[in-house]
RNA sequence: GGAGAGAUGGCCGAGUUGGCUUAAGGCGCUCGCCUGCUAAGCGAGUGUAGGGUGUCAAGCUCUACCGAGGGUUCGAAUCCCUCUCUCUCCGCCA
């Protein structure tokens, strides 16, 4: 959410910033609401001032046994209008309200200007994509041939957009799994968190998923609950409405939860395999920080999610989204994809984000500065660190063998007990 | 599921016969004093949000906020209703 002074002051801005996003929503009534929205204030402001003044010179006449019932008539009236006065502006308040919901955040600066996806510059390549003297095969038709991933009977239990992992899939996933939480908490510096699955629509809204996105998530029947869509929405909201102590920042946190998606609108992409599935793994990474230091925090949560990947000798590159293609509570992104040889080419397996203050504000995360009245807005990020489904994926197609095997790079298998190949 | 208790500022915690509460007091924090250092002590200050007015600076001033939303009243932290959450005991249960 963005301050409504800034879109006073910044107006033109803020509409130039919605046009580079592709994004039409009309704010063209604004200025004149909020011109409105002041002037009524103002004069219910001034109603409320008369009724408290005159209700003590009620209560002083009282005191001294005099007759206030002429006056007491006459705030009826002043009563009834401010009633009125209430509402109507409460109607201006709701348009307010709805329309900060729904605007996105402004994107820093160095975020190029592009209308989607092809406009995204490339940051950097690390590795080289593995040749093959075979055709690779897809990770499903891999798993599905050394049983380690059972996709019709995922279906069987849950539907398209399922997976059953297997024996040594099983395995694999779950060391995947260990090893980033070994590698962010020792090495990195991360606090790990395991949190609630499911969270209230406040948490939702805090982090920006809700009022807009709420056809994505899947809902609870007969409660007010969700189902996570990543752990930054849990994790994020640890510190709502409160504020924090400016010692305390930055503050890491790293989480692995499963993640639920509806993926409505995505029929017919990605529909074989594990690489777009309802529910998925994956290990977060979410940062507090200083707003003055949010940017370089952003490089750091970057590099420790790009460390996972050059660990296991995955190659990848690092791209940064466009303004078109910027989520909508970004103000930068920078998505990690990793090489897979079946599509031969990169796909995301990470997206590392700085949103400033703007789910801070949703979600009221304020710290104390040292030596300063007030409070400030923290900035948050995060960033996948990483998707453990797609990294599985990665490595049963780059780490394929001509024989139908799969290596284990060499970092994870003493989180596989030793085992240097699944075969 | 049954019974009961509670929700107040960064934290703890008074205030519930409605009206000097501009939310007592304490802790913490900030600044200053004192102290060889540390600790202790002394003094002052210290909520958030939205308006108005300033050289859109300090400042001054107004309004709202005592879990959320309604209601009663000239006036509500205080009375009434609904809801949410937390805690305790009982029951059930991994």
């Amino acid at each position: 959410m963005l301050d409504l002074k800034f879109i006073r002051a910044n107006f033109d801005d803020v509409r130039i910033m919605l046009k580079n996003r592709g994004n039409d929503l009309d704010i063209s009534s604004f200025e004149s609401m909020d011109r409105d929205r002041r002037e009524r204030l103002a004069t219910l402001e001034a109603l409320r001032h008369k009724r408290n003044t005159v209700s003590d010179e009620i209560a002083a006449m009282k005191k001294k046994g005099e007759n206030a019932s002429g006056v007491i008539e006459e705030m009826k009236m002043v009563s009834s209008d401010i009633k009125k006065q209430e509402s109507e502006l409460a109607d201006i308040e709701e348009y307010f309200n709805r329309l900060l919901m729904v605007i996105p955040n402004m994107p820093d600066e160095s975020v190029v200007v592009g209308k989607d996806e092809t406009s995204n510059p490339v940051i950097r390549e690390w590795g080289e994509p593995p040749t093959f003297d075979f055709e690779p095969l897809p990770h499903w038709e891999i798993g599905e041939r050394l049983d380690i991933l059972d996709f019709s009977r995922a279906a069987k239990l849950a539907g398209a957009r399922f997976a059953l992992y297997k024996g040594a899939g099983a395995r694999l996933e779950r060391a995947l799994i260990n090893f980033m939480l070994e590698i962010h908490t020792r090495e990195h510096g991360y606090t790990e968190v395991l949190p609630p699955f499911m969270v209230n629509a406040a948490c939702m809204t805090g982090t920006g998923q809700l009022p807009k996105f709420e056809e994505d998530l899947f809902k609870i029947e007969g409660w007010d609950h969700y189902l996570i869509p990543t752990a930054e929405v849990p994790v994020t909201n640890i510190h709502r409405e409160e504020v924090l102590r400016e010692e305390e920042l930055p503050k890491y946190y790293v989480s692995y939860t499963p993640c639920f998606r509806s993926e409505a609108g995505s029929y017919g992409k990605d529909t074989r395999g594990l690489i777009r599935q309802h529910q998925f793994n994956k290990v977060e990474l979410v940062k507090f920080s200083k707003p003055e230091d949010s940017y370089d925090e952003l490089e750091r949560l970057t590099a420790n999610a790009e460390e996972i990947l050059k660990r296991l000798g995955l190659p990848y590159r690092v791209i940064s989204l466009c303004t078109g293609d910027l989520g909508f509570s970004a103000a930068k992104t920078y998505d990690l994809e990793v090489w897979l040889p079946s599509q031969k080419f990169y796909r995301e397996i990470s997206s590392c984000s700085n949103f400033t203050d703007f789910q801070a504000r949703r979600a009221e995360i304020r710290y104390k500065k040292k030596g300063e009245a007030g409070t400030a807005l923290v900035h948050t990020l995060n960033g996948s660190g990483l998707a453990v489904g797609r990294t599985l994926v990665a490595i049963l197609e780059n780490y394929q063998q001509a024989d139908g095997s799969v290596l284990i790079p060499e970092a994870l298998r003493s989180f596989m007990g030793g085992m240097i190949s699944i075969a």
